[in-house]
RNA sequence: CGGAGCGUAGCGCAGCCUGGUAGCGCGUUUGCUUCGGGAGCAAAAAGUCGAGGGUUCAAAUCCCUCCGCUCCGACCA
């Protein structure tokens, strides 16, 4: 294919609304073009690689015995209420009516709509264990798209679901689904690890996201070099250490006046002592009631944790009013220690069990209480792990230190149980003639995330370094005198032997000087580059290097004999 | 949704404070020269200055409203 038939516009400047360098790039190299924000239209090179992405991941569905189907964006509203999702995934969903008021969605994803047809599909234990997938496009109605293809309102997404007799069965479609993934990333020349997460309001607790670390990851994860362990910050568990306490365990309660010292660092300077030994006490409103949560002064809380320690539906921090109400202080001055409501629910970090000698807020404005036990002075409830793993961490598994990674959610699996199939009465005939309701996993894999990711895990400083597996094209010829009529054979000449070998291949036939062409080429990042030029025909040949490779690693191959070379470059 | 910033030619920006006929670089088109890592010269096309309203003899510039975009935060099956 030549240059000069094909829409590729590159930029020698960065768009100004992009920050992270796949992002960039992806926009310099002319992939895609913004339409709107997290709207993106993909140019013939984007295109393609993300064709060749979407072809890798449909083999891969194939061979794990997965079967391709498509649905429609535009799913019912009865679906969604169904499973009750109309109402808590609300916000996130593009709602619309047609002109009878018929109320839709545009399908954030499926899983309503794939159990609805395993439910009518499905009759006999003969039909299961039964994978569907699509790849289809996605909507959600992002507060804050951003990074480009990273988090859009709308994006492509593979999504299998797996429909299994028993436990077992969906024990064995999860693994099965898992190693495809494995198998999908690594032919995508991606390197992604497999981390444990939390399963949000989705189902039942086994769940992985595989994760490109890369610094402009939105996600945190913790990660032990030691053993292996990684998990998604959200859910990541620490092995609790019980601090040392940095006074008398037998230290009598003691008021403290702390004029206008609200945060821990204030008062920890206020009173010259560290951070650690405060014991940091926060309202929340949790389904309409309030609860405090107290956890060492140098730590955070892990909402997602709390909320799924507590079963709440809503949790919000609690405002400044309804603070006041539960402690008879103001946010800064609040603790454990006897506040205003008494009955109100006080759960605690699990590090903080047995802890004494601590600081709290004496629930009195500009006063806190020192010398505190908790166990003899407060009617903490529960002691569980509720905070945010932080770098240092001791692993929960072998017990050396965790280190904090960036990745980037490139795909995720995730065992449902039968949260949708009982809410949708999927269920089959056993051999036995029972009725049984049938367990599902869902898999999802982010299609155009992923053609970021992979430009953010390989490009250097002059653009992207595309694996050859999924490149726009494997090969640039650069054609660098057009007009001379001996290069220009040689040139079509490549350009035929190559896509006759099924090789796709690009010819840049422009009228450029020739550091125009490189830079393009480095640019868009083609595997390999062929350069066909007066000058290295003198010296023997054409010039032939990967992008990956410096200058230096040139060969010059005689023209009948680069094929062969260039088959074993890719 | 809270905080901050931006909107001027396809892209990147200046001009705005202090109102007076719209500018620069890149890209594009034409011609000549050049030609192995983003060439030079000459010429040209391209902008309702985000939209609407107001103040003024006069608004890209001052005021008001709205819209869009970006960043930080909250949110994120």
């Amino acid at each position: 294919m030549k240059w000069s038939k094909i829409l590729i516009s590159t930029l020698r400047e960065s768009p100004a609304d992009a920050e992270i360098d796949s992002h960039k790039l992806l926009v310099r190299a002319g992939l895609v073009r913004k339409v709107g924000a997290g709207l993106y239209a993909y140019l013939p090179l984007g295109m393609r690689t993300l064709r060749k992405i979407q072809q890798i991941v449909r083999e891969e569905m194939d061979n794990a015995g997965a079967q391709e189907i498509v649905t429609p964006i535009l799913q019912p509203s009865e679906l969604w209420k169904t499973s009750h999702r109309w109402e808590t995934m609300g916000a996130n969903m593009f709602k619309l009516t047609d002109r009878a008021e018929h109320e839709f969605a545009l399908g954030p994803t499926a899983e309503e709509v794939f159990t609805d047809i395993a439910k009518g599909l499905v009759d006999s234990y003969r039909q299961l264990p039964l994978t569907i997938y699509q790849m289809q496009w996605k909507f959600r109605d992002e507060t804050r798209p951003r990074f480009g293809l990273m988090r859009s309102k709308e994006f492509l997404m593979k999504d299998a679901y797996s429909f299994d007799r028993d436990a077992e069965g969906a024990d064995k479609s999860y693994w099965n689904m898992y190693k495809a993934y494995e198998k999908v990333f690594s032919r995508c020349g991606l390197k992604a690890v497999p981390v444990q997460a939390d399963g949000g309001d989705m189902g039942d607790s086994l769940t992985h996201e595989f994760h490109v670390l890369a610094d402009a990851g939105e996600d945190g994860i913790a990660w032990c070099e030691g053993c292996g362990y990684a998990a998604n910050l959200e859910r990541a568990e620490r092995k609790a250490l019980v601090a040392e306490s940095s006074q008398a365990s037998d230290a009598l309660l003691e008021e403290v006046a702390t004029p206008n010292a609200r945060t821990i660092e204030e008062v920890a300077s206020f009173l010259g002592l560290e951070s650690n030994a405060f014991v940091k006490s926060l309202v929340y409103a949790v389904d309409g009631k309030p609860v405090m949560v107290c956890i060492p002064g140098d730590r955070d809380v892990n909402e997602v944790k709390l909320k799924r320690f507590l079963g709440a539906k809503n949790l919000a921090l609690a405002t400044p009013s309804e603070v006041e109400e539960a402690t008879g202080a103001k946010a800064g001055f609040v603790g454990p220690v006897k506040p205003a409501n008494e009955t109100m629910r006080i759960v605690a970090d699990i590090s903080l069990k047995g802890a004494t000698g601590r600081i709290v807020g004496a629930n009195k404005d500009d006063y806190h209480l020192n010398g505190v036990n908790l166990a003899r002075d407060t009617k903490i409830a529960d002691y569980t792990d509720l905070t945010i793993v932080k770098s240092g961490d001791i692993c929960p598994v072998c017990g050396k230190p965790m280190v904090i990674k960036r990745g980037i959610e490139v795909g995720q699996v995730f065992k449902l149980g039968t949260k949708y199939t009982e809410a949708f009465k999927a269920v089959y005939k056993t051999a036995e003639l029972n009725e049984k309701t049938m367990i599902m996993g869902c898999y999802g894999i982010g299609v155009s995330r992923t053609l970021q990711a992979v430009i953010e895990q390989n490009h250097d400083k002059d653009g992207i370094i595309w694996p050859s597996s999924i490149a726009p094209y494997k090969v640039i010829v650069e054609l660098l005198d057009p007009s001379q009529e001996e290069v220009a054979k040689v040139a079509n000449y490549l350009e035929t032997a190559l896509e006759e070998a099924g090789i796709d291949t690009i010819v840049d036939d422009r009228e450029e000087r020739p550091g125009v062409k490189f830079k393009d080429a480095d640019l868009i990042g083609f595997p390999v580059r062929v350069v066909v030029g007066a000058k290295g025909l003198t010296a023997g040949g054409v010039e032939i290097k990967r992008r990956d490779e410096e200058k230096s690693a040139t060969r010059i191959v005689s023209p009948n004999k680069a094929l062969e070379v260039i088959k074993s470059l890719l």
